[in-house]
DNA sequence: CTCACCCAAAGAACGCTGTTCATCAAGATA
DNA sequence: TATCTTGATGAACAGCGTTCTTTGGGTGAG
């Protein structure tokens, strides 16, 4: 570097013993100058990756090719980083203006979507379930929640409880479908050829054969809705649940009778 | 060490350079020697005292005055020790015989139980959260679950799903409940007098300005619930979230009309 | 009484984590 | 040309879950 005045044209190899260059010249398409956005996606590729367990500021650095100290400039924690990721996961995500006759429509439109989302992406509804979605960017969706079950009629305490109820069981079925496909894939059943294919059916057959093996004095409702519990899909086990609790907010509706 | 071979009866004083005996009398009392018991029981004591993320083997081990790889020899894994201690949750808890007639008043209590059961400790609903309850030792409260709900009259796809729904209930509303206390007992309004007190009553007014502050154009709404939202116990809020589901099951049972 | 054994616990180590700090090269500004 | 700013680096710290080897005291056999 001291030569520099020379000017000349062609740079010489590099001493042996000054330390080999960094080669920033390798990392030094610079792709983009790193930003909030790019951390996030980097972050949901690792969690797509490796799960949330899996999920650490090295491995997100590594992701994008940077130390992890980098991060630290454009999110303060990895807390941060979560709540970002799950903001994000409502990006273009807008509530329909509140239609009174078709309400349960709506939250069940509301409802499926939501599922969609935290299925989007692997363990979204753990981190999902960490946080209140009372957030500046979220509360437009709480507002739109609101919306509809009060101009359908709902008494404003129930419409109060109802966002938080139907949000909690979505959160909560999706968590818990996630913790089947784990443990479907935990299985050390068939070596690694583990290709991340859960093996839905295979799982449902061992469980109807543990219900079957319960001493049928002691579980005999348990076995008879081995049955269902194994036939039935995820999705309509959802819609199940969901219907019992669209049930229950109808009834409360004062004019019509809260039949089906 | 090695004029040993001397046999003087009295000892003579620790030698300035050999390290200092690691004082074992000190911790000879030997209160009891160690079990899986003793071990889930200093888990909840350091759970209480600092939460689930303050919950490490480390701080367990060193609740017992015992070393960490010590614990290894009673329980697998931390994972292992927080099964154990969900678990023992359940330890005095039996489900009643199913009563048709009183159905909804025993779904009551039991969602009281569970509510109050995972109040019983900090944090301990994140743990609930993380399992589910199909391990031996709990299936028999599944079993008096599907029970209540089958001889009640419920079609049996329902009953299915119900159990699951009220469990989900349960655990996701003292969940959120955790989060707003942790919230509150994080703020860094009044130093450090933060005698682990919420101030529950400050923070509703808090929560109740934010809400009065929003633009009523875009969020009528949660303004006008701010009210409700705040005034309501967290008890009455789970009772009225718990009769949604209730009311919601009635209206699948054959007979009788599902009025309250 | 002495020796061998056994086993519960100790202690050190490994690789990982989130976070902070001093450093540094390169571009922009004066 | 000299200074300042900026975005990233690399080392470091304390703590984590887990495993491995070592050790010391109590017990039973000869």
């Amino acid at each position: 570097m001291s030569d520099a005045a020379a000017g000349n044209p062609a740079p010489p190899p590099p001493s042996p013993w000054e330390r080999e260059r960094p080669a920033r010249p390798q990392t030094a398409p610079q792709r983009t100058p790193l930003s909030r956005e790019r951390i996030v996606e980097a972050a949901f590729t690792v969690l797509d990756r490796q799960g949330l367990d899996g999920l650490s500021m090295r491995q997100v650095a590594a992701e994008l090719g940077v130390t992890v100290s980098a991060l630290y400039a454009y999110v303060s924690s990895k807390d941060d980083l979560l709540e970002l990721m799950y903001t994000r996961l409502f990006d273009g995500f807008t509530m329909p203006a509140p239609d009174p006759e078709r309400w349960r429509e709506q939250i069940r439109d509301y409802a499926h979507a939501g599922r969609k989302r935290l299925l989007s992406h692997r363990d979204v509804a753990r981190i999902s379930m960490a946080h209140v979605p009372f957030t500046a960017e979220l509360l437009p969706h709480v507002e739109g929640l609101l919306a509809i079950f009060r101009t359908a009629g709902l008494p404003d305490r129930i419409a109060a409880e109802a966002g938080d109820l139907i949000s909690t069981y979505i959160d909560g079925f999706v968590l818990e479908e996630g913790m089947w496909q784990d443990r479907a894939a935990a299985r050390p059943d068939d070596g690694d050829s583990s290709l991340a294919r859960p093996d839905w059916r295979e799982m449902a057959g061992e469980m109807q054969n543990y219900f079957a093996s319960l001493p049928p004095a002691d579980f005999p409702h348990l076995r008879a809705l081995a049955d269902v519990m194994v036939s039935d899909s995820s999705d309509e086990r959802f819609d199940i649940g969901l219907e019992i609790i669209l049930r229950g907010l109808a009834s409360y509706l004062p004019d019509k009778a809260p039949d089906a």
